[in-house]
DNA sequence: GATACAATGACGCGGCGTTAAGGTAG
DNA sequence: CCTACCTTAACGCCGCGTCATTGTAT
């Protein structure tokens, strides 16, 4: 069963337009294509986009998710925890800006 | 005293182009332009740009940034308060992905 | 023939970095 | 004359959204 574009932007809630643009950025090619330039689709590739919109949900670029992508479980695992590292860095630093509105907050208030 | 672009950008640590580039976003410009068309700035740019960059490093939009710029104190508590709310928001987000991640590495580790 | 779908192409956003080509200051 | 500075112009990055134009399926 093959899908077209528009059957698997369905399937996986994202558009045409990004379809198209994970092919050209080497990340999701169809199936194969019919004779009149359409592009088709099959399971394999409903998992993969499934996958690559599993690793942008945690905030992946599209560039580091092409490098894991069919990655073995332990290179996955690698990466999973470097990223987790780079969240909780990122997650400190919301905390200090914070830390600084609320300064700033308070000084404004003093005035 | 007046700066030429070099001095500006290294008084405020920032690139000349970055300069440019806020002149033409419209958010910081000269004092005035010299007759071979270099830029001049004086002190009241320096602590104008010194706003940008402390909102800037608070995560403000450029366009944002203009908005509150040279607003009074009152809107400025409000821009704050209103951002601290984005920035809560984007680290409970954080904290979730986290979670994920955590629980994929669990999974990945049990096969 | 209408309608829904397909294709390619190209500009736009944000916030600049990075050449490039040429004028000016000292 | 050298060098460090100045200018404007324009493409590049990322991840698509959003037309526009044209072809195909039913």
């Amino acid at each position: 069963m093959a899908y077209t574009v528009k059957k698997l932007s369905e399937l996986s809630r994202v558009t045409v337009r990004t379809l198209h643009f994970y092919e050209e950025a080497e990340l999701l090619k169809p199936a194969y294509y019919g004779s009149n330039g359409y592009r088709y689709y099959e399971e394999n590739e409903l998992l993969q986009l499934q996958q690559i919109l599993f690793f942008k949900e945690l905030g992946f670029s599209l560039k580091q998710i092409e490098k894991v992508l069919g990655r073995s479980d332990f290179d996955q695992l690698a990466a999973l925890y470097s990223h987790r590292k780079t969240l909780i860095r990122e997650r400190e630093k919301i905390g200090q800006l914070i830390e600084t509105i609320d300064g700033t907050i308070k000084h404004l208030n003093g005035k």
